[in-house]
DNA sequence: ATCCTCCCCTAC
DNA sequence: TAAGGTAGGGGAGGAT
């Protein structure tokens, strides 16, 4: 028996491998393979001609003997095999026997691996992968690019997310139709301004699917004309002994029986003369480009599959041979990207996708209708598309193996055992009937990060960091597609019980993999609410770091961003001037064409937008033309471009002068940063000035202030347990005096302002979506308390009983203090849900009984909805609530209010304020930090409601966060990040910081 | 009946 | 050493 021979036809007919293999000759065999089927007319493609590549001989083709060509080339690559060396041909004979022991496994993996991408089933499914281990000698003619000194899991390489990515084969083919959607978007929305003309019903189509060749080695050897002949396989690493899995084999290769998905290790002991090549990522985004370009170029109907695989209706192309066009394209194909392609042409897509399994490689096969019954009766069922290994046992339990036995099963029968939708898919699919159509335009309904490899860690810090990175690599992925979503996903693998390592280096073996989700109401794209919801999430797995083997995060009901908003996302400083330098050239141009400022001449949101895909296509730059280096951080607030900025900022004459002046010093610290120093300058400059004119403008704006800051000086005198001498909140004094201290640097903290989009709809009863929003009332449900059980079936329903079981048997003094301080309604609500026998006048001598009344979750709870309740922070933390009712009120409860009530440091005028605002030396802590940054960013989410009768409130309470910045450094951020938001709708009644 | 979450399967 | 990702779709089962 001829096992090469015998390999090669298993690679692209392998389910008539049984008839073959008992012939003798090849040509005989394909012969018989096709008279047997009598159905394809198999046409051999136009070869292009290319210099630097050598195509199979095929010259005219022979009609009636159609296959020819692959029979031809198979011959070749045979032979060429065999000429490679003089063991060779021996070696094959050696591997007889050890084949024998492949073939389960081959007939597994070959089976339906028409297209060269094609992901192998992971190997750590296929333990039997793993037990060949042959020593080998080593013929690689080319050496592997690989980094040896890098570290290579999360134990010892803090990077280890963006490394990894940036190596990934499988997330270079899983994120590359986003990819492609960003590149070619123009064609793709024209095309679907024109699609509604489409009668499909009764039309007949005309479908070629095409698949370039073993994609991932062509495009590698091409450069490499020796190698074309020769067994070649991209991977990794070529270490012969490695674990490394092999990504695909060329055709040569293929008749050792080397395959993607085998570790190196066994694939050289099959053919140990395989020359192993490196990835190059930049090159197969190049000619994906080139091979999509060509496509556009024939058919305007063209449905991206992966990198290399489209489908196209070329119904309406006026070319009504479908044959030709696809020749046409193949050749095309060939000649600009030195690889080639086959195609499958056939009236829908399921046909046309088959008909390209049996012209690969390098040809095109027509199906026609008549021989579509045919073509199918004697096809495994594992070769319909959507048929998997586990659809493939669970019918071979039931006796269909094949096409034409799975006919005879009922329609009924089929709905029993797979449900209504798999069961019509497999009725339909057996008769070659596809109803589907070519779409053009493909929305993104998720977008998400995965990592199963190298993932092993110490402690929780390592996977808090890993996390962490994993929310900034998705932020960054869903700002590169310019969505945002409302449900976020955590997977996590976790070893199985019992499972050993891995015999994959570093893999993730046998795993038990678990999920949970959380809803939003409003989307986000942005990092630090990713990270938060994120983090609570992951905590309530409970889970011990040291087992987890895989983590993943997915964003899914996604919303596109609204472009003209992207500019003012964020609401940091930056984006503030942005947006007004914006307004500036708006209104200039209005007002005035005389004006010459350069005022920078890209749009706002353009920059903005220009600015996030160039940071993400720049941190991966892969899959760029690649001639900038990778950024070391890929954070986008801190990556932008310090040209930008000043590109877009507005020149310094059209500031309001005396706006800027009130405003504390480290804005305008920062703010001269931003104009590289000239700011200070040209304040300083104008104060020498005119000091005349300058009283007279600011006369309004003072007027305003003082009206404000009475109201604050009468809180804050009311007051009497705080020290009373840092400034009595008039804001003018409090920035002056700021100014003088202002050596504290300031660094716009980790909270971006829009963070809590979410949260100012819930501030916001008004949102349509959130009262409508069915969902939120299941919010919760998935997101336990660390006391909760976690159980699947744990909704809202549960997630209150929680709370209510979680209460205290009686209340303590202090328990019933703080309720009695809680507005009204928000006391009402929770003494509601006590029991009877826990209500607040039981007390007992519980001194942290209120503590432990709420899950170990900071938490949102908007009381008009009563059942509505978000949980932001992961546990240990504290119950953080706000509700709405026309006026802020802000409780920070729990920990936080006991500590400082320990310190007898509350102020009562502030409890009512703030109730609980911790004011305690010893409070900050991590723990205080993050209560912070939920404060600031829910009193940003406040401020930029805009509800005029709360701005002087707030303005109160932010002149009292002020005073307190001596305790806390990060009071000072709060202060310095909410001030500035603060400002502007302050400012706004009476014209904005600008003056115009 | 319809929706949601979790999970599995599939394709590349 | 090695980079076992990504996204879509559908079923089960529970909630409404």
């Amino acid at each position: 028996m001829d096992c090469v021979a015998a390999n090669k036809l298993l690679s692209w007919v392998p389910y008539q491998l049984e008839e073959l293999v008992n012939k003798t000759s090849k040509q005989q065999k394909l012969s018989s393979f096709f008279s047997h089927k009598g159905i394809l007319s198999l046409k051999n493609a136009e070869t292009p001609v290319n210099q630097n590549v050598k195509f199979d001989a095929e010259g005219s083709l022979s009609k009636d003997e159609g296959p020819k060509d692959t029979v031809l080339s198979a011959e070749d690559q045979v032979s060429e095999c065999r000429e490679l060396g003089s063991n060779v041909h021996d070696k094959t004979c050696e591997e007889i026997s050890t084949e024998a022991k492949f073939t389960d496994l081959e007939d597994e993996h070959s089976v339906v691996q028409a297209s060269d991408t094609s992901v192998h089933r992971p190997s750590y499914m296929d333990s039997s992968s793993c037990m060949y281990s042959k020593n080998c000698k080593e013929a690689s003619d080319i050496k592997c690019a690989r980094a040896s000194n890098q570290s290579h899991s999360t134990l010892t390489d803090p990077n280890f997310v963006e490394n990894y990515f940036r190596n990934s084969r499988l997330h270079f083919i899983g994120t590359w139709r986003n990819r492609y959607r960003k590149r070619f978007s123009n064609m793709l929305s024209e095309v679907k301004g024109g699609k509604a003309n489409i009668n499909s019903d009764m039309q007949k189509h005309a479908i070629i699917h095409i698949d370039m060749d073993c994609f991932f080695v062509s495009v590698i050897i091409r450069n490499y004309p020796e190698l074309i002949d020769k067994p070649v396989a991209v991977c990794h690493s070529d270490n012969p002994k490695g674990t490394a899995e092999i990504s695909s084999a060329n055709y040569p290769a293929r008749d050792y029986g080397v395959r993607a998905g085998m570790f190196v290790r066994d694939a050289k002991a099959r053919c140990p003369h395989l020359v192993i090549v490196p990835y190059d990522f930049e090159a197969y985004e190049e000619v994906a480009d080139q091979f999509y370009s060509i496509l556009h170029k024939h058919c305007n109907k063209v449905q991206a599959l992966s990198c290399d695989e489209a489908f196209l209706d070329v119904t309406e192309c006026g070319n009504n041979n479908p044959e030709q066009i696809a020749s046409m394209i193949r050749m095309e194909i060939a000649g600009t990207t030195r690889c080639t392609a086959s195609a499958g042409i056939a009236e829908n897509l399921l046909l046309a996708r088959l008909a390209t399994r049996s012209a690969k490689p390098n040809g095109q096969c027509f199906i026609p209708s008549e021989k579509v019954d045919d073509y199918l009766n004697s096809l495994p069922v594992k070769a319909l598309p959507g048929i998997g290994h586990a659809l493939e046992e669970k019918l071979k339990s039931r006796q269909v193996q094949t096409c034409g036995q799975l006919r005879m099963v009922s329609k009924e029968a089929l709905h029993k055992d797979f449900g209504t939708k798999i069961g019509d898919m497999l009725w339909n699919y057996c008769r070659g009937i596809d109803n589907r159509m070519v779409e053009v335009v493909q929305e993104t309904k998720s977008i998400g990060a995965e990592v199963n490899w190298g993932v092993r860690f110490d402690g929780s810090t390592d996977c808090e960091n890993f996390l962490m990175n994993l929310c900034k690599e998705v932020s960054l992925r869903l700002q590169g597609c310019g969505v945002q979503g409302r449900a976020i996903t955590v997977k996590v693998r976790k070893r199985k019980k019992g499972a050993e390592e891995p015999i994959k280096f570093m893999g993730c073996g046998d795993c038990e993999t678990m999920s949970r989700s959380m809803t939003i109401p409003v989307p986000t794209d942005n990092v630090v609410s990713l990270q938060r919801i994120t983090k609570q999430i992951f905590a309530s797995f409970h889970i011990d770091v040291k087992e987890i083997r895989g983590i993943g995060l997915q964003i899914s009901k996604l919303e596109s961003v609204d472009i003209s908003r992207q500019g003012h996302e964020e609401n940091t400083l930056e984006s503030w001037l942005t947006s007004s330098s914006e307004k500036i050239k708006t209104q200039c141009k209005r007002i005035s064409s005389s004006v010459k400022q350069d005022t920078g001449e890209v749009l706002v949101a353009d920059a903005e937008c220009q600015s996030k895909c160039r940071n993400y296509e720049h941190s991966k730059s892969i899959y760029t033309n690649g001639t900038g280096s990778c950024p070391s951080e890929i954070n986008l607030g801190s990556s932008r471009s310090h040209e930008n900025r000043t590109s877009t900022l507005p020149p310094l004459c059209y500031l309001d002068i005396d706006v800027v002046k009130s405003l504390p010093q480290e804005i305008i610290s920062e703010m001269n940063d931003m104009y590289k120093g000239e700011l200070c300058a040209f304040l300083e400059k104008h104060e020498e000035d005119g000091r005349g004119n300058a009283h007279l403008s600011t006369k309004s704006t003072a007027e305003e202030n003082d009206t404000i800051s009475a109201a604050s000086y009468q809180r804050v005198n009311c007051d009497t347990s705080i020290d009373m001498t840092v400034g009595h909140s008039d804001p003018v004094k409090l920035n002056s005096s700021a100014r003088n201290e202002g050596k504290q640097p300031l660094c716009y903290p980790a909270v971006s302002m829009s963070n809590l989009a979410f949260e100012s709809k819930v501030l916001n009863p008004e949102a349509n979506e959130f009262t409508a929003g069915k969902s939120m009332t299941r919010t919760p449900c998935k997101v336990q308390s660390a006391h909760a059980s976690c159980s699947r079936s744990d909704d809202l329903q549960m997630r209150t009983t929680n709370l209510v079981d979680l209460m205290p048997n009686s209340l303590t003094q202090a328990d019933a203090s703080v309720l009695e301080q809680l507005p009204e309604d928000l006391k009402a609500d929770i003494i509601e849900s006590l029991p009877a026998h826990r209500a607040v006048n039981s007390v007992g001598n519980d001194p942290i009984g209120f503590v432990r009344a709420f899950p170990n979750n900071v938490g949102v709870q908007n009381l008009e909805y009563p059942k509505t309740h978000l949980w932001l922070e992961s546990p240990p933390k504290w119950v953080v609530m706000f509700q709405t009712s026309n006026c802020l009120i802000l409780n920070i409860i729990a920990e936080l209010y006991t500590k400082s009530r320990a310190n007898g440091l509350l102020s009562s005028t502030f409890q009512s304020m703030f109730s609980f605002l911790p004011l305690t030396s010893e409070s900050c802590s991590e723990e205080w930090d993050e209560t912070l940054s939920s404060l600031c960013e829910l009193l940003t989410q406040y401020v930029n409601l805009k509800i005029e009768s709360d701005i002087e409130e707030l303005y109160n309470c932010f002149c009292f966060l002020k005073r307190c910045s001596s305790m806390s450094h990060l009071l000072l951020e709060v202060y310095s990040n909410v001030l500035p938001l603060l400002q502007a709708s302050v400012s706004e009644n009476y014209g904005g910081i600008f003056k115009l």
